[in-house]
DNA sequence: ATGTTC
């Protein structure tokens, strides 16, 4: 259903009006404590329309002491509650923290390396390439990983993140500084983390899951902007590793004993609340301060898990091709999460008072503290941000965004606009635009696999066939569009493309 | 995403 004006669409009741080419509001009503947008292409509008992602994105405008703009990105879809591709960020004095709004895999997130090998050194060599990576790198649902952690090694893991790993001899201070937040949250509280969770994470320690979560070896196809690949260490032709993987069992379980937590301490707050799925503690809450330490504890869990898989393939890299992975200049580029909350401050609206305020009542800007939750969202610093790591302050941070299997990937750089825009965030990737079932049925993994490497050079290699069909490149949306955007609004700004040379998956 | 169903 589309209004007669360019300007206006409605989709299933939820009304958008056009601000400018790529952004659309739904404005604030009585029940909204602020308005929300979507950044889109006409095309992706109509994609992101077609399942119950508006809805979502009003409802999280409920959430008590969101401040400026509940923000869908370009590859937004349904999720738990908050959508997939969502960014909302709650008033940390006044506000609220949203288990929801951050999602089950807590610290999903992309890391990717560089070499010196350029393509023709992989040539040739694909198929012994991806059999070495898939032997060795654990994945696939379920347990089994590069490290069996007893009891001392999960709770260094959970407290110290990256440190641990570097303290065991699985990470070079290079690493380190080539991460968001070094990889390591000094919030994280382990105690917070049920017994549960750390059984389901302590033999998963170094290891993929299932999913969408993969390791590709790839290759640099494009170069948008000379002078910021340059900083990046990025050339035509170079071989790249990606590694996208999270937290595993130890994150869901995080995510799973909280949301029970909050609808049992804080039924009052669910009852306000559109939706269940939302569920929220309150900001300066025991549980708030809980929930945040287990989060935080758990995103380190996740750094750490993509660490080891990255050592792991530094050693096959030497086994294949018979060097150092110093001599083949094996070096983080870097590691950011897509799907993560955290305390950050950013400029808002205030009233008379200095309480964030709507717009109507707005007297001023101030800096705040903020639960900024960004679920399927990327972090995108621009130039400048402290946080930014010193090898990248002045140019912006890196992002990574994965493409499907077929159609490779992206490296933008932090925008100039994204702080005034979205809270400091772009998207994190391509989005499905079908189910998982769906896509069983218009795909066989073998056929799929066969495609690609007939007809692609891609080699692919999976525990399951179910997963290749899961994940073929036809259930993904354009992740071209999707950049585009992004680049266009000045939130993550474009800077080399990659495609696919050998991938392993779950 | 996920010991693929609390």
């Amino acid at each position: 259903m589309t209004d007669d004006s360019d300007d206006v669409r409605v989709f299933d009741g939820v009304r958008l009006e056009r601000v400018r080419e790529h952004v659309w509001e739904i404005p604030r009503d009585g029940e909204m404590g602020v308005p929300a947008r979507v950044f889109a292409s006409e095309q992706l509008l109509e994609q992101i329309a077609d399942d119950k992602t508006l809805q979502q994105l009003r409802n999280a405008t409920h959430l008590p002491g969101i401040v400026g703009r509940a923000i869908c990105m370009p590859d937004g879809h349904q999720g738990y509650g908050f959508p997939v591709g969502g960014v909302g960020a709650m008033d940390a004095e006044t506000g609220c923290i949203s288990p929801g709004a951050i999602g089950y895999d807590i610290n999903c997130g992309v890391r990717m390396m560089r070499t010196n090998l350029t393509y023709d050194d992989v040539v040739g060599r694909e198929a012994e390439l991806v059999d070495a990576l898939f032997a060795n790198v654990p994945s696939g649902l379920g347990g089994g990983g590069i490290v069996e952690g007893d009891r001392d090694t999960i709770e260094g893991v959970l407290a110290r993140g990256i440190d641990w790993a570097l303290e065991h001899g699985y990470a070079v201070e290079d690493d380190l500084a080539h991460c968001e937040d070094e990889g390591m949250r000094p919030d994280a509280d382990p105690d917070a983390v049920s017994q549960k969770a750390k059984d389901r994470g302590k033999n998963q320690i170094g290891s993929l899951g299932s999913g969408n979560h993969f390791l590709e070896v790839q290759r640099v196809t494009d170069i948008y902007r000379p002078e910021v690949a340059a900083e990046f260490g990025l050339e035509p032709d170079q071989i790249v590793v990606l590694i996208h993987c999270g937290s595993r069992g130890l994150g869901h379980q995080v995510c799973s004993d909280y949301l029970r937590r909050i609808e049992q301490e804080h039924g009052d707050l669910l009852e306000r609340l559109p939706d269940k799925e939302l569920a929220a503690a309150p900001a300066g809450s025991e549980l708030a301060e809980e929930y945040y330490g287990a989060m935080c504890a758990a995103i380190n869990f996740a750094w750490v898990n993509r660490q080891l898989i990255m050592h792991r393939t530094r050693q096959v890299f030497e086994r294949v091709f018979d060097r150092d992975w110093q001599a083949m200049e094996m070096e983080l580029l870097y590691d950011v999460a897509h799907n993560i909350g955290k305390k950050e401050v950013h400029e808002v609206d205030v009233d008379a008072d200095g309480r964030p305020a709507s717009s109507g009542e707005a007297v001023a800007r101030e800096q705040r503290e903020l639960y900024v939750h960004r679920k399927g969202a990327t972090r995108a610093f621009p130039a400048g941000r402290a946080e930014v790591p010193a090898a990248y302050r002045d140019v912006g941070q890196p992002i990574i965004i994965p493409g499907s299997m077929g159609a490779g990937s992206y490296v933008l750089r932090g925008g100039e606009r994204s702080l005034s825009r979205s809270f400091g965030s772009t998207a994190h990737g391509a989005g499905r635009t079908m189910s998982r079932t769906q896509a069983k049925n218009e795909f066989w993994g073998e056929t799929v696999q066969n495609e690609l490497r007939d007809q692609e050079k891609i080699y692919v290699k999976a525990q399951s066939g179910a997963t290749v069909a899961e994940e073929a490149p036809g259930v993904y949306k354009d992740v071209d569009e999707v950049v585009r955007v992004s680049d266009d609004l000045g939130i993550g700004d474009k800077v080399a493309r990659t495609y696919p040379v050998c991938n392993i998956k779950g």
